[in-house]
DNA sequence: TGCAAAAGTTAGGCTCTCCTAACTAATGTG
DNA sequence: CACATTAGTTAGGAGAGCCTAACTTTTGCA
C-alpha cells in the first residue's frame, strides 16, 4: 500500500542503485553538491581560471582531501571536468546549475530585504540554507513580489530563470584613481561585520564616492562618500580589505590632476 | 587561520566525539530527527497513546527498522522514552522540540497563502522541507509580517515562541450527529488532492456545514454547506475520508428529531 | 636545473540515515 | 491455551560527506 520513495540520488544518504552518471540536468542535487557548483563558479569568474581545490576547501570550510573526493563524484556527474592536480571547470551543465543556485540565493536575499525588514548584513547567512530547501515556485514567486530585481541588496546582480547573467562591467574601489567619481554598484556580501561597518560609512549600492587619496604599499583609501542631502560630504579612510569589497560602476574619470 | 568549523552533533555527518547523551536542550538536531519528533508529537497526540514503531515508519515513508535504529539514538539524547516492543514517548524536552517544529511548519505555510499567494493545497509541502532550514528569526518575521496568526491555512492551531499549543476542542465531521450544525476550525493538511476538493465544495476554515445524512456503515455523509452570501446553501454527498479529514468546533446541537 | 614548499591525492575511518533479510516478541482468536 | 499473524528487533550493508595521516605532483626560486 505505501511504495516508499524510489532511491533517487537524493539528500540524506539512502541506498539503492539509480542514477548512475549522466547529467541530463533534471535529477536533484544535494545541498552540498549545490554548494560546491556554487563556490566554484565564483571563484571561477573571480579569478578567470578553473578553481583549485584548496581554494573551493577553503570557500566551504571543507578538508582538501574531502574536496578532492567530491571534485571526482563531481566530475562523474559531468557536472565539471576534472584533470588530477589541475583544477576544475565547470561544465555547460554546472555552470547552468551554479547560476541556478545564485539566482535562488540572491532572490531570497532581496525577499528577506524587501519583504521582512532583514538588515542587509543578515541576509546572506538565511539564504545560504535557504536556497537548498526552497522550490523553483517560491523562489519564483518571491522574485514576483518584487516586481523581479535585478540586484540584490548588495547590488550582486540577480540570474534570470533561465541562466542569464547580466554583467555590467565593475571594478574594486581600491583599483581607483585618485580624484576619480565612481557610483558604488555592490559590496562583497557574506562578511555582516564588514557590511555593518560599511553601512555606516553611508557606503552602499547607489550611493556616490570620490577617491580623495591613497596612501602607498596598498595602504587605506580616503573617499569622500556623498550625502543624503545631494550635498554634505562625508569623508572616511577605510583599509584595504574594505576597498577591495566595494565594487563601482565602470567610472567616469573628473579630474586628471587639476 | 581558518579553523575549521567545529564538529557539532551537526547535520551532513562531520566526525568527531564531541556531544555525547545530554539534551540541554540546546544542540541543534539534524532535519530527520525534526522529522522524527515531530511524526511522534503528532501520533502521541492523535491517539492518545505512546507512539508505535510502524506507524512512525509509515507517517515518514521509512521502514520500520530504520525506525527501530533512530529511537534508540534519540532516547540517547533524551528526546523520548523508549522501551523496546512498547512504543515511545517524547520527553519534556523532545516536546519542545517537536512543539517548535509545529510551529515552524504552520507559520510557513500561514505566510506561503497569507503573502505570497500560495493556494492552500501546496504550502505543505514546501513547508516540509523550510521548517528544517528557516531560522528562529525568520520564523518570528514570518509570524509578525502575518500580526502573529493563530491558526494555519487549514485551521490547525500554531504553538507560540514559547510552546504553547491552545487546543480548541474539535470533533471530526464524521462524528456530527445527523441534524447538527457546525463551523468548521480545520481540515487536515498533507494530502493536497483532498484540500483541493474541499475547496470545490467551499468547505474550509470558518464555513457552516449542516449534516443532513448520514449513510450507514460509515457510508457517505450528506451534508449542507453554507454559501458565501449567508444563504445559498449547497448539499454536497462526502465520503467517509473526507468526512473524516474535516474538523468542527464544539458543535451546537441545533435540531433533535424534529 | 635542483629541491623545498605548496598544492593535491590516496588510504583508511567515522557518523548519519536508510535498506533488506532474518529473527523474536506480543497479540488475538479459534 | 496454542499458534499464526503482526509488530518490532537485530544483523549486515550502502552511500553521502567529512576528517586525519601520509604520500605524490607541481611549482617557485636560488
Amino acid at each position: 500500500m505505501s511504495a516508499r520513495k524510489v532511491a533517487r540520488p537524493a539528500e540524506r544518504g539512502h541506498s539503492g542503485g539509480g542514477a548512475r552518471h549522466g547529467a541530463a540536468d533534471g535529477e536533484p542535487l544535494t545541498g552540498s553538491v549545490e554548494d560546491y557548483l556554487k563556490a566554484i563558479y565564483e571563484l571561477e569568474e573571480m579569478t578567470g581560471l578553473a578553481a583549485a581545490t584548496n581554494a573551493i576547501a577553503e570557500r566551504l570550510d571543507i578538508a582538501p582531501p574531502s574536496v578532492s573526493g567530491m571534485l571526482r563524484r563531481l566530475a562523474a556527474l559531468e557536472l565539471l571536468s576534472y584533470e588530477r592536480y589541475k583544477g576544475v571547470s565547470l561544465t555547460a551543465s554546472g555552470r547552468r546549475a551554479a547560476l541556478r543556485m545564485l539566482r535562488r540565493h540572491r532572490v531570497i536575499e532581496a525577499y528577506l530585504a524587501g519583504e521582512l525588514g532583514y538588515p542587509w548584513d543578515r541576509v546572506h547567512a538565511e539564504a545560504e540554507r535557504l536556497e537548498h530547501a526552497a522550490s523553483d515556485e517560491l523562489i519564483d514567486r518571491m522574485a514576483a513580489a518584487l516586481g523581479h530585481p535585478a540586484h540584490d541588496p548588495h547590488g550582486a546582480p540577480i540570474p534570470t530563470r533561465d541562466g542569464t547573467l547580466v554583467m555590467v562591467p565593475r571594478q574594486m574601489l581600491a583599483e581607483q584613481a585618485v580624484g576619480s567619481r565612481a557610483r558604488v554598484a555592490a559590496v562583497g556580501d557574506e562578511d555582516g561585520e564588514l557590511l555593518r561597518y560599511v553601512a555606516s560609512l553611508a557606503i552602499k549600492p547607489g550611493t556616490m564616492v570620490t577617491v580623495v587619496a591613497r596612501a602607498p604599499f596598498d595602504g587605506p583609501l580616503t573617499v569622500e562618500v556623498a550625502g543624503k542631502g545631494t550635498k554634505a560630504q562625508r569623508t572616511h579612510v577605510v583599509g584595504s580589505t574594505v576597498a577591495r569589497a566595494v565594487m563601482v560602476d565602470a567610472p567616469v574619470k573628473r579630474k586628471r590632476s587639476t
